[in-house]
Formats: structure tokens, C-alpha cells, sequence
DNA sequence: CCGCGACCAAGTGTGTACACTTGAGAATAC
DNA sequence: GTATTCTCAAGTGTACACACTTGGTCGCGG
């Protein structure tokens, strides 16, 4: 029976599970600097603008503080996080630190399988290079090194990788426009595939780190850029 | 004018920032597993026994949720996360990787005074050991640990290790009470701090890792104990 | 004895009300 | 002209209301 025993017509009032589709919504605002730093986030203005009531609204913005996207003031409400350089490469440092990890154990863990689908994966981003947007660039990016992450065999440092890289997202978008990095970044991938298939799980570490160490060198030119676009754009509505 | 200005016998009906003793209580409880793996927890008893609403506890649950304390599931509510033990080898994979991270770091940006500092806080902990509870004593050790995490200059690296540390503390709290095991880590601190004073960042390192790697090999058998805690232990109103 | 459906209690998900805080601007005193 | 206080609107923090979901129990029919 597909539902509507009761109230064959009359929608339900109650929204299933807002909470997620407004936590996923305002996360995607915050990791993209849809509020400018430091503002305050309104909260009557988001709910309306999503349709929903506070209470799903401060449920997601709580979740947001803890992951480090967004701040809480008491009696004054949430902000968007400070565009702040050093956090940026603080975040680049942890990300070494869990990246290499990450493809320690994947060397270890994963099979060829593994590991010939990764490079498979790879090939095709670079095959479809030209047609593809920075953002959509930079979504593969991410994808190449959460999946390296999910072949550890530890869903930890997914997950923290994963909170990492919303933080630093948008500077490395950014980055990514460069050309001459976009060649680097599929080298550089290349060759950690290479290490990985070949097992030589220190190597691949040291590939990682060298690629994650070019990264944050753009990174302050890339946050310059970022800085200006924030405060430059157009504000919409 | 010490405030009282408006409404001077009426206590202030709105309580300040309920959200954060709320969310400190609660995580409290489930950092110590005082609710059964997997239970469900119920919003309204909770909220009564924090003497608040459902409101603010169920914006620090969802705080908790993202913390990786507490589950959601949709429509059933809150659950007190599983006691998982592969969950806690992966958290001790991730710690080895942020702790070594931290104590490099701190190794190169510390001063001198920085680590006599703590070289003191340890002997201070090492002199009264006698009079410690188990409790007290994860505490200090936890502490020795993030002193290093902050002497690292990285706040994130801090935040990060002290949420591993939270999930992790029910469990190391009971590997602590073993004799054995508290000596060695008298010892093993101390050579940590012995190589930070030299400023041998690769020593360090090393002894950072070994110093973890015998705490997760007596991990297994606290984890056997801890279930036993948890489900055995008296069930308080 | 076993399925099956209606009913019901418990409890979540969300909307809404309202007290309180904050910050800005006006009015007043100096 | 400047400092101080008053007033007020905007907006947060929390309590509460209520619809909806879920899971169990009871009764009925096979």
C-alpha cells in the first residue's frame, strides 16, 4: 500500500527529516562563502528562505558550529565563520597529516582491484579535462582523495578528511582554475596511483605530501583571490 | 548598576545559554557511556532531569551527532552511539597520526619555557600518582597530551585530538587503572618530553607512536572489560 | 494456533508564542 | 557640543503545542 491510508489527500504537515535537507543546504552556503565572514546569519530570513520553521534551522546551525563552518554567539546569534589564513593552513597541515595516513593504509589494505579502478577514475576525470568547470574540477579532485580515504579501511579518517576539505574547499577551488595546477594536480595524482599499485606505501606518502605541500603554496594566492570575491560580488537579494 | 534594573525580584525566566551546559552534560554521559550502546535516548525524560526543554536538547544532541557521540535516526530519535570495537582501532590509527603531527610541530615551535613547562606539569602529575583516581589520571594523561597539541601552534590539530580523545576516554580510562600500564606511561611521557627538550622532532615522534601503539595493544583487552562495565553495572533510576 | 488489521500509547518533528537581550537612535542634561 | 539615559525595534533563546510516526497489543477470523 503505498501510503495515504488515512489522509488520502491532505498533505502531511509534518516534513520528513527537514532537518538534514536544511543542515545540507546551509553547510553548502557556509563552505562556499554565501555569507560573507563574519556576518550574522538571520535566522527568521534562512528559515523563510527555506521554507521551514527556526527550530530546523538552529538544529542545523548547531551541528554547523561543531564542524567549525559556522560560530555562536550567545544573545547574538550564529556567524559565518572569519576568513581567517592561518585556519586555512592549520587545515593544510592536519590535511598532510591525514591524507598520508590515508594512503599509507590504503597501500596496505586495498586490493588491485582497488586500485586500478582509482586509477581508471583518474583517467577519466583527465580524459574529460577540458570540458569540465573548476567547480566540477574540484569536486573530482575531492572525490580522488576521499576515495584513496575509503581505501584505508577507516571510516574515521574519511570522515575527517571529508570535514577538512569542506573547510578548505573553497581556497582550493580557487586554485584549481590556475592551469598550470590543474596539469600538476593530474601528474601529481598519477604518480601516487602508480606508488599504490605498486605497493611502495612510502613513496605514495611522500607523493602525498609533496602534492598536498605544492597545494598550500598556491593556497595564499588563492585566498587573496577568494577574499576578493567574497567581498566583490554582487550581494543576490 | 549591577543589573536588577527592570526586574529586580523576578529571576530571569530565560535561563542563559542553556544550549551549552545542556550540551556539556550530555556529552559528558556519553563520553562515559552512562547510557547503554545503542539505547535510545529519551528527549523529554532527559530534558526533565536537565530541568530545560526539549529545545536545547535536542540542538546539543544534534551537536553530538556530528561529534560522532550520538546517532539519529530519523523518526526514532537519538541513540547513544554502539560500543564498536573496530570503531575505536580506527580512532587509534587517527590519533597515532594527529599526535605525531602535534608533538613534530611542537617540537619546532615551542620555546625552551614551553617545555620545561610541561616537563614540570608531568613530574607534578608523576609525584602524586599515589593519591589518583583512575579518573583523575586519565585526566592528567589526556591533559599531557593536549598541552602538547596547543604547544603545536595548530588549534585544529587541538580540536581534532581532543575529539578523538572523548570517544576514546571510556576505554583508556580502564586500560589506566592497570599498574603496568601506568607505569610505562610515566616512563614513556617523560622520554617524549626528554626528546622535545633536545629538540629532536623525529625522536619524538617516534616515542609518540610506540607510546600509542602499547596503549592500543591493551586496548582489546579494556574493551572486553568497559562492555562488562556498561552492561553489568547497576541501572541508576 | 497463527496471521492480520484496528487501535492506542509513547515519543519524535516541527511550528509558534513570548520573554529577554542587544544595539541604535532620540531626547535630555550638563 | 558631548555624554547619559530612555525608548524601541529587531532578533535570539526557550518553552510549549500539536500533528505525525512507530511499535506493540488486543481482538477477530481463518
Amino acid at each position: 500500500m503505498p501510503a495515504a491510508t488515512k489522509r488520502p489527500a491532505k498533505a502531511p504537515r509534518r516534513a520528513a527529516d527537514s532537518v538534514n535537507r536544511v543542515y545540507a543546504a546551509i553547510r553548502e552556503m557556509a563552505v562556499s562563502y554565501e555569507f560573507r565572514p563574519e556576518q550574522r546569519i538571520n535566522e527568521v530570513e534562512l528559515a523563510a528562505a527555506l521554507k521551514v520553521s527556526r527550530t530546523p534551522v538552529r538544529e542545523a546551525l548547531n551541528r554547523l558550529v561543531i564542524e567549525g563552518l559556522i560560530t555562536l554567539v550567545p544573545n547574538k546569534g550564529f556567524f559565518c565563520r572569519a576568513f581567517d589564513a592561518d585556519e586555512i593552513l592549520h587545515l593544510f597541515e592536519v590535511r598532510t597529516a591525514l591524507e598520508t595516513l590515508a594512503v599509507r593504509l590504503a597501500c596496505r589494505r586495498g586490493n588491485a582491484g582497488d586500485f586500478e579502478e582509482l586509477a581508471a577514475f583518474w583517467s577519466g576525470v583527465t580524459a574529460r579535462q577540458a570540458e569540465m568547470s573548476a567547480e566540477e574540477l574540484t569536486s573530482r579532485d575531492e572525490e580522488f582523495h576521499t576515495r584513496i580515504a575509503r581505501l584505508s579501511g577507516n571510516p574515521e579518517i574519511l570522515r575527517m578528511i571529508e570535514g577538512v576539505n569542506a573547510r578548505i574547499r573553497f581556497v582550493r577551488r580557487i586554485e584549481i582554475e590556475s592551469p598550470k595546477r590543474r596539469e600538476t594536480t593530474f601528474c601529481e595524482h598519477l604518480g601516487i596511483v602508480e606508488a599504490m599499485k605498486a605497493r611502495e606505501d612510502g613513496r605514495a606518502e611522500t607523493l602525498m605530501v609533496e602534492h598536498i605541500a605544492i597545494s598550500v603554496a598556491d593556497a595564499v594566492e588563492a585566498m587573496k583571490e577568494g577574499l576578493a570575491r567574497i567581498y566583490m560580488r554582487r550581494q543576490s537579494a
